[in-house]
DNA sequence: TATGAATGAGTATTCATTCAT
DNA sequence: TATGAATGAATACTCATTCAT
């Protein structure tokens, strides 16, 4: 009943998330969505009640495809699990972008903004939680190196992620270069 | 003659350029910037035509300081030419922020801004020449290795610039650890 | 220095309370106040953050305008006072129509309209507060009837205020006609 | 055939009377009146045409609530009718929101809202025509003094209706206090 | 008939930029 | 030159009303 809906929910989030990846948070504006949709501006509020609970509703709906995927990686070998791990991440690389961004979301006008931003930053500590057990066993298991602090490979460990693809490889491929470069580093011996 | 300067131009591009770090270039407002200066908004526009005049001119006074940073590095050995040269863009991590940010500025309305953000290209070329002429010579010299591309190895460099210093540490050292890192990776053997 | 006021804070208060009551506090469009002005719409949030500001700001300063008014009354024969008090208020009748909306303020967006009409309501209640004393008073003294709830008394002088002036008479005229109708009452004897 | 009702055109006007009076007519919207009636906000236009129709149609209502009541209060002797009448329109009180927001209703869109308003009005007229008529005939009678105009009179009598009923007494005891205080007034001799 | 959805016109608010002192 | 004020264009959001199922 009612009238054929001009885009589903599910269309309006994967432009928006498109949209914020491009131009940043700030820069994202409903008048720039509206024009990647079929339909009027205005119809957009019958899905969300502002710009915020938008940006929100993206941001948790990416983090949980990243944590859905994260679930399935085999923990068992913690290199092995680092390596898959980084292959989620790359397919998931806007993640980043979205991090820093969650914590300039507005969230005072919108109680589901506010919920679902609690939600992505819950989710990010748990995945970098399970990063941080992982690193742990792996430097107690020896394979990697116990000489610098975890933090530091840890952190570039992350950076990996945003590293762009400039040869344009399938992200597998990419990863898995990156991810040996991180384990025997740049240099020839 | 006349009043007394509010602020200088260095004061504004400072000022500037933290904001634009902070807020990302969409969300950098003259408004925000004039509450972080003495004086009023509009005197802001004793300085710059535009907004956009101001980004430029913030990108390419970042670009240039950096610029003659890395003139002063010995190149004689490739390698710790690269450590060094990490050392400099560690201290002008900043650059990063702004790199993506360039193409962003709307360019059309103003001949200055276009000029500026045009140099800044030009620099950031400049930069990455250098860079492709170190990793060549290093890999000549077989102090990195061959089995990967050079652009992988060059990207993870890149991405060194942007890790988050988690450990709070004074930036050489922080640079010395991630140079370290990338050159030996992180694996035990 | 700068231009010269396109139209001052009493004048924009002024108009605002004329609007407010003449098209109630929901009826009320900064649309509207500004063609009532000199000057742009824009121009308008020189001085107020938002409609909640202005509205609360007009009902403040109508409040004080009261309050000071009533404060010169000389309240050493209650009667008398009652009598002053009433020309007091038809002289600033708008006052009614303000209370029953002071409460329709969304006041949650801003701490000054929040703290104006926190300061409105208080000084409602003070006036009340003098008006109670009054009666309480006046029955002491026997110069009001005992055999009647004070407060339907009270309810009925407070309505005197609201009285439409049907006949145009001057409003001290009318004042006292009222007051002697509620001191003596409609019926002959 | 077709569906059940959602609801019956009564619940409708109900509901708009008690939000009109709430908040005004300027504040009354179809939203509003929608999220307090089963079914959708389209649904309305089933019954009414637009927003202007629905506020004339319930004030309508309201008036010939109170004429039917009014009829059948009897006239002989006019101070009792006077004290009859002050009970139906006490009991009618939101009257007297409605006769002020009347006049706002925006009648130049719809030929029924602007019938409607014409008939609520001339209704009226004819109330203020019955209570003028008992006036006359209660000041001939000697009833009611004769030294004061009969529209202060009157005009008083008009504000009990809406004096608020502070002390939550039945209607009708609250009424006869009014009336008695109105006749006899609220000094002791 | 009831309704879910679309929509356009209206209001609130912000901000870059221009003016006039 | 510095600046307070004015302003218009842009965006956010709301709501009456219309459509299509």
């Amino acid at each position: 009943m009612g009238r054929k809906r001009a885009f589903t929910e599910e269309e309006l989030l994967d432009k928006a998330e498109m949209l914020i990846i491009q131009h940043g948070y700030s820069g994202f504006h409903l008048k720039l969505l509206a024009s990647h949709l079929p339909g009027a501006r205005s119809t957009i509020y019958q899905y969300y009640a502002n710009k915020e609970e938008i940006a929100a509703a993206c941001m948790k709906k990416a983090m949980v495809r990243a944590l859905i995927k994260a679930g399935y990686v085999d923990e068992t070998d913690p290199i092995e699990a680092l390596k898959q791990l980084l292959r989620v991440y790359m397919e998931e690389a806007d993640l980043h972008y979205f991090l820093g961004d969650a914590r300039k979301i507005d969230v005072s006008q919108s109680k589901k903004a506010e919920q679902n931003v609690g939600e992505v930053l819950a989710m990010l500590k748990h995945l970098r939680g399970q990063l941080d057990l992982l690193f742990d066993r792996a430097q107690k298991q020896g394979t990697i190196r116990s000489d610098l602090p975890i933090s530091v490979m840890a952190g570039l460990f992350f950076q990996l992620i945003n590293t762009p693809n400039t040869l344009q490889l399938p992200p597998h491929e990419w990863a898995d270069y990156l991810f040996t470069l991180w384990y025997e580093g740049s240099g020839a011996y």
